[in-house]
DNA sequence: CTGTTAGCGCTTTCAG
DNA sequence: CTGAAAGCGCTAACAG
C-alpha cells in the first residue's frame, strides 16, 4: 500500500507538503505542487481514510437505517439518500432493522464505533428513544425520517398523516361508503399511531361510528394472515365493512390477498384504500388508490439535514419539514356504492 | 469521546489489558476481566474503529455496487447482501452507479480510500474492467454479481441467460408464435449480449428467421421511449412480430407501456415475456411471463463469496455460482395463437 | 497474566 | 512556501 511518504520521497518533498496539495491546503508553489501531483498519478496513491479519520474526527460516512429496503416506500428513500450522500462527498452505510428493536441497537453501536458522521433513521418505534440518545451521547447528529419519536431534539422530515388519511377516508365517505375497516401496525410506530387517531377523527367528523371491531391491528412482520379480517368478513352483508383503509401498501396488498382467499373481489365487494404508492406496479396496472408520499424526498431531505448540521451549518433550531402526500384515485377504491 | 486509556485509568490496567478483553485475545484473570468490563459499561466505552483499521488493515467494511437500488432485482440483492455481511460483522456501503462507468470510477476510487475490505459489483459494463484492475492494484477482493466480465480473476455469482432465454423462448414458440421480436440493452453488458445470443440462437434452433429489424437496442437509461419499436408496429399484420421478448423487467414495463400507448392490448394483440419478476406486483397481479432469477441469493453468495476471500477461507481458485433461473407463466404471454 | 514500546497513515501545530 | 515533531486511538511484539 502506498502512503504519503512514498509519495513525499518519489517528490522530494515532506509528507506535509503532500497533505497540502491533497487537501488543498496552504500556500504551494506551482513547481512543488506539479512534482506531488505527477507522483500520486505515478504511484495511483489514494489517501487511507482511516487514518485520516483518526486526525480529523471525521469519517465522510453516512447511514440510512431503515426498516426494510425491500418496501418500496424505503427503496425509493434509499435512492434520495445516496443520491444526496454522494453529491455532497459521503458514503452510506445501509442498515435494515426488519421493525426490530434489538436488531436496531445492535446497529447503533455497531455505527457508533464506525464513528458515522450521522445517521438518517425511521425507528422502530417508540422505544428506539434508547437508542437515539446513545446516539446524542456520542454527539452523532440524525435526522428522523418517516417516523416521529416525542421528545427528542433532532431535525426531522415527517409526512402529512392526518391530511393523507383524510384524503383518502374523504374519498370513501364521498363515495358512499359507510362501514370503513382499518389495518393498522403498532401503535408505538408514530405513522400508524397517527393514521390511527386521524381515522377515528375523521370517521366522527362525518358522524359514523366508530367499531373497535373494524380496527385491525398487523405487526408489520412477514406472517401471511391478517388476524380478525376473517371474522370480520363473516358479519352480516349488512354489518360488514364496505371498505379497508390499510396502513400502507405492504398491508394492503397483505390484506387484498387475504380477502380473495375469502372470495372477495376488489374493489367490486370491498374497496380498498392505502397510503404509499407502488410506483413499478402502477405503470403496468392503475391499481391501487392511495395517498402518496413523496418516498424519494424522505431520503434526499433527510440527508440533507444531517449534513448540513454534521457541517456546521445548521440553524441552532432543530426543523421539522412536513412533506404532503398526494392523493390518487385509481380502481382499488371503486366507484360510488349504491346505499 | 472516550478512549481505551480513560478506561485503563478507570479500571487500574494498562491500555493493552483493555484491548485485550475488547477483543477476547490472550489470558486475562477473571478478577480485571470484570473491573475492565465494568469501566466500559460505565463510561459507554465503544473503540473506535478507525483507530482499529490503521492498525489492523482490516475495516469490516463492505460494498454493494449496483447500477440502481430501485430496480426491483437489485432492491433484493442490496437485501441479500446486507443480511449477509450483517451476519458476519460487516457494514455495507451502498452505491448506484446508474449504468455510468464514470460515476463506478468515482465510488470505486471513494471505496480504495474507505479501505473497504471487500466490493460485490454489478459491473456497468465491459469498460469497467479498468476499475476492477483498480481494485486487484489495491488489494481489494471483489465478486462479480449479475454481470461477467471476460478475464478477470475473481469469484462471481451468475444467472444463466442461456437457460432463461431458452426457457421464455421456448414458450412463445409452443404457443404457436413465429415473429417474436427482442428489446435488449447495451451488448458491453454480459446479461444482455448473452440473452441476446441466447435468442439468435435458439431462434435458429427452431428454424426461425432473426430478422436485424426485430432486435432493439434500448440504453438502459431513464428515457421514456423505446425507439425502434412503433416503426415496427407499422408494419403489415403478417410482418409484424406478434410476441416480444425483453430483456428485463425494467424494459418490459417500459414496452408495454408504449404498446398500450400504440393502442395494443398484452397479452390480446401482443404477447409479453422477460427476466426478472416483479414480486410484490404479482401478488396483486399475476401478470409478467417471466424467467425469475432469485435475486437475494445474488447479494447474499456474492457477499459470502467476497468474506470468504477476505478471510482468508477461500480455496485457491476463483469460484463461479450458477444460480438458475425459472420460468413463470403467467397473463402477459398470452395462449396459444392460431396460425 | 500484564505492561511497555513502537507504529499504523495522516494532519496539526509551530518553526524556519 | 516548506518541514519537524507530536499525536489521533488502537494493537502487535516483546518483556517481565
Amino acid at each position: 500500500m502506498t502512503t504519503i511518504y512514498d509519495i513525499a520521497k518519489r517528490a522530494n518533498v515532506s509528507s506535509m507538503t503532500v497533505s497540502r496539495v491533497i487537501n488543498n491546503k496552504g500556500n504551494i508553489s506551482e513547481a512543488t505542487r506539479k512534482k506531488v501531483e505527477e507522483a500520486i498519478r505515478e504511484l495511483n496513491y489514494i489517501p487511507n481514510s482511516a487514518a485520516q479519520s483518526l486526525n480529523l474526527k471525521k469519517t465522510k460516512l453516512l447511514s440510512l437505517v431503515i426498516t426494510d429496503i425491500t418496501n418500496p416506500f424505503f427503496t425509493k428513500v434509499a435512492r434520495g439518500a445516496t443520491d444526496k450522500a454522494n453529491q455532497m462527498g459521503y458514503q452510506l452505510i445501509l442498515c435494515n432493522t426488519d421493525e426490530d428493536y434489538e436488531k436496531e441497537s445492535e446497529y447503533i453501536d455497531a455505527l457508533i464505533a464506525k464513528r458515522v458522521d450521522g445517521v438518517i433513521i425511521a425507528p422502530t418505534g417508540d422505544s428506539s428513544l434508547k437508542n437515539l440518545k446513545k446516539l446524542m451521547k456520542n454527539r452523532i447528529p440524525f435526522t428522523l425520517i418517516d417516523r416521529k419519536i416525542e421528545n427528542v431534539p433532532c431535525d426531522m422530515v415527517l409526512g402529512d398523516n392526518y391530511e393523507g388519511t383524510r384524503y383518502l377516508l374523504q374519498h370513501l365517505i364521498t363515495n358512499g361508503h359507510q362501514r370503513i375497516a382499518m389495518v393498522h401496525g403498532p401503535l408505538t410506530i408514530s405513522t400508524s399511531k397517527e393514521r390511527y387517531q386521524a381515522y377515528v377523527e375523521t370517521l366522527k367528523l362525518n358522524d359514523l361510528t366508530v367499531s373497535p371491531s373494524f380496527l385491525i391491528e398487523d405487526h408489520y412482520k412477514q406472517e401471511d394472515q391478517l388476524a380478525g379480517i376473517n371474522h370480520l368478513l363473516e358479519l352480516p352483508e349488512d354489518e360488514r365493512p364496505t371498505a379497508f383503509f390499510a396502513v400502507n401498501n405492504f398491508i394492503a396488498i397483505k390484506l387484498i390477498k387475504q380477502l380473495r382467499q375469502g372470495g372477495l373481489r376488489v374493489p367490486e365487494d370491498m374497496a380498498v384504500v392505502c397510503f404509499d404508492d407502488l410506483e413499478l406496479f402502477i405503470e403496468l396496472d392503475p391499481f391501487l388508490t392511495v395517498s402518496s408520499q413523496p418516498a424519494y424526498d424522505f431520503g434526499y431531505m433527510g440527508t440533507q439535514l444531517v449534513i448540513e448540521r454534521v457541517e456546521g451549518n445548521s440553524p441552532t433550531g432543530y426543523r421539522s419539514i412536513n412533506l404532503k402526500p398526494e392523493l390518487v384515485i385509481r380502481k382499488s377504491s371503486g366507484t360510488s356504492i349504491k346505499e
